[in-house]
DNA sequence: TAGGCCATCTGGTCCT
DNA sequence: AGGACCAGATGGCCTA
């Protein structure tokens, strides 16, 4: 790099010198009209002489490689984007397109939550997010919020429902209190999401998501888990927190990336807490106390919820 | 094989 | 003048 770029000094150097040459040809060559037409008006047109061909050639191998940065760039600031969008996956990326209208869409919903207050059913946000998108990518969103959403049903399969719990926390399952995490990983024999649509499964580990992450003291994510999605290869660290954090009340704040992506990513996913978010939003939840909190998130109604979520999509989607 | 996506090159325009 | 930005053209790669 560092010689080619002597060589285009060198050159450059070179060409000055021959420049000044040429001018002073051209100098005397403007006084006469070229193949007996009249010069015509403007700024008199250079012959294109070696060098100046060369110089020409030069400056636009210097320009191309300023775009070519330049676009490098824009894809860095693209590929931090859809890290902090939903569905986020370095092995199937979102198009460049389809980052941009997911990013509109979910700043659109997230404004919507700050705007109302309320939280949106699971179908409602979903919906929102896949607006615009093509179906593949409707497909992906909804996947990947349906899959985490199975999981944790799997994971709780059998339990209690919870009727006051908003729909809207399905898509932060990887996340429940610290000491439950022994005993969920432990229920699906260490691999989460173990049955339905796991991210291995479909071979395409999806980061789960959602708007409010952050977290509550009492709560953390179980990165314990032993899920070799874990540590995912496909999961780099050290990117963009979520914008967003939820700590009874809204605020914006920027985490650790390491508490994000370094410990507590689980499935090759962001660290996100649901229940301060619930317990802010009025669902009473996360007041109490960490030991008493433990509750099972979903019901029958739910889990027949997200089985129509993608096919609703999909009708819409063709409508 | 067609279509989508992408990287790169290129010339034009605008701005400093 | 030179760099940034933009949009069109082109060719490669991948997938259905």
């Amino acid at each position: 790099m560092r010689d080619m770029q002597d060589d285009l000094d060198s050159e450059r150097g070179r060409e000055a010198e021959e420049e000044e040459e040429e001018e002073e040809e051209e100098e005397e060559e403007g006084a006469q009209e070229e193949d007996g037409l009249p010069r015509r008006r403007g700024p008199r047109r250079k012959k294109m002489t070696k060098a100046r061909l060369d110089r020409v050639k030069l400056r636009r191998m210097e320009a191309n490689t300023r775009e070519r940065n330049r676009m490098h760039g824009l894809n860095n600031a693209l590929d931090s984007l859809r890290k902090v969008v939903p569905c986020y996956s370095k092995t199937q990326k979102l198009s460049k397109i389809e980052t941009l209208r997911l990013a509109k869409n979910y700043i659109w919903a997230l404004s919507e939550i700050l705007s109302t207050g309320k939280r949106p059913d699971l179908l409602t946000f979903v919906q929102s997010l896949c607006k615009g998108l093509s179906q593949p990518t409707t497909n992906l969103v909804a996947g990947c919020l349906q899959l985490n959403a199975r999981t944790f049903i799997t994971e709780h399969s059998g339990e209690g429902a919870f009727p006051g719990r908003a729909p809207f926390d399905a898509v932060y399952p990887p996340y429940r209190l610290r000491y439950d995490a022994g005993a969920a990983v432990g229920s699906s024999g260490g691999h989460v999401g173990g049955s339905g649509i796991s991210a291995a499964d479909s071979g395409k580990p999806f980061r789960p998501y959602g708007p409010f992450c952050g977290a509550a003291t009492s709560y953390e994510p179980f990165y314990e888990s032993t899920s070799p999605e874990c540590s995912s290869p496909t999961y780099d660290g050290g990117v963009l927190s979520p914008p967003l954090h939820f700590n009874g009340i809204f605020s914006l704040k920027h985490e650790e990336p390491s508490d994000l992506y370094g410990r507590s990513c689980h499935f090759g996913t962001r660290c996100c807490s649901v229940a301060s978010g619930r317990a802010s939003l009025g669902h009473s939840v996360a007041s109490r106390g960490a030991t008493a909190d433990i509750h099972v998130p979903y019901d029958i109604q739910l889990r027949n919820q997200f089985y129509t979520v993608q096919d609703e999509l999909n009708t819409a989607y063709h409508q």
